[in-house]
DNA sequence: ATGGCTCGTGTAACGAGA
């Protein structure tokens, strides 16, 4: 199995790119997120052309996950059921034996502002939910946009992001409280090139100049990261006419 | 030091992202 995540900055927009990298990277699974639509102009007619079944969470301007599968896609829960939340970030499903949880992390805005606390909520209650999960799924894949880059290396330039959001402490100690219950950081099992990043800012030429981050991520529980054979992040369409900020992480699974 | 771009909304700026 093939799994990707790509936030892509609404769906509308992108559609044709979505499309297009699907055509050239035939996942079995790719998890969307910041789809920025409801759920009656989700473009499903389009998606299920192109070979795809879709689940989807969205709304209005804001936010908004979805999960593209060529297989078939059982218990779909949308939402963490253990944290109240009007904000469409979170959909999960069971597609061929794998729980596949899709997860758009609130972005936190500024150090000690509300969207700052309520992203640290968050991130808690998804650890204690995705513990729970993980206790009947032991093949789990908690994927999407963490908006957390996890160590210095994950980051262009630490001195000058320092004690900023995406990379401040609290939201490390977030990030491995996630790897205390089990997951592993798909893209770390592997040898990597330095200065591998996932989003690059669309100003001062950032992606031209590789000032990025590696806020997407694709964790792993035990079992199948012990399956995991590959895991890679494809640059290739934020070089294309009106990018994403964000590309795709690409997870090889042997299941 | 700040903002620098790109979204949606809605049709002008503005909030939000990261």
């Amino acid at each position: 199995m093939k799994i990707a995540t790509w936030n892509v900055n609404s769906l509308k927009v992108r559609l044709p790119q979505v499309l297009e990298w699907l055509k050239a990277n035939p996942v079995d699974v790719l998890c969307l997120q910041e789809t920025k639509t409801t759920d009656d102009k989700f473009p499903l007619a389009e998606i299920e052309a192109a070979g795809y079944q879709a689940i989807f969470a969205g709304q209005k301007t804001y936010n908004g996950v979805a999960i593209l599968s060529k297989h078939p896609i059982t218990d779909v829960v949308k939402n963490n059921p253990r944290f109240a939340d009007e904000q469409q970030r979170i959909i999960g499903a069971t597609i061929d034996g794998v729980r596949v949880v899709c997860a758009y992390v609130p972005n936190g805005q500024e150090i000690g502002s509300d969207k700052f606390a309520y992203k640290l909520q968050w991130l808690e209650a998804l650890k204690d939910w995705i513990t729970e999960e993980e206790k009947q799924h032991e093949a789990l894949a908690l994927v999407g946009d963490l908006n957390i880059a996890p160590e210095d290396r994950d980051v262009h330039d630490p001195a000058a992001w320092d004690g900023s959001v995406l990379v401040s402490e609290p939201e490390r100690e977030a990030f491995r409280h996630l790897q205390d219950i089990g997951l592993k950081d798909a893209f770390r099992l592997f040898e990597q090139p330095a200065k591998t990043y996932s989003w690059w800012d669309y100003r001062q030429l950032g992606f031209q100049k590789n000032k990025g981050l590696r806020i997407d991520h694709i964790l792993l529980s035990e079992k199948l990261a012990q399956r995991c054979t590959a895991c890679t992040i494809d640059r290739t369409p934020r070089k294309w006419q009106q990018p994403s900020d964000h590309a795709p992480v690409i997870a090889e699974l042997n299941v």
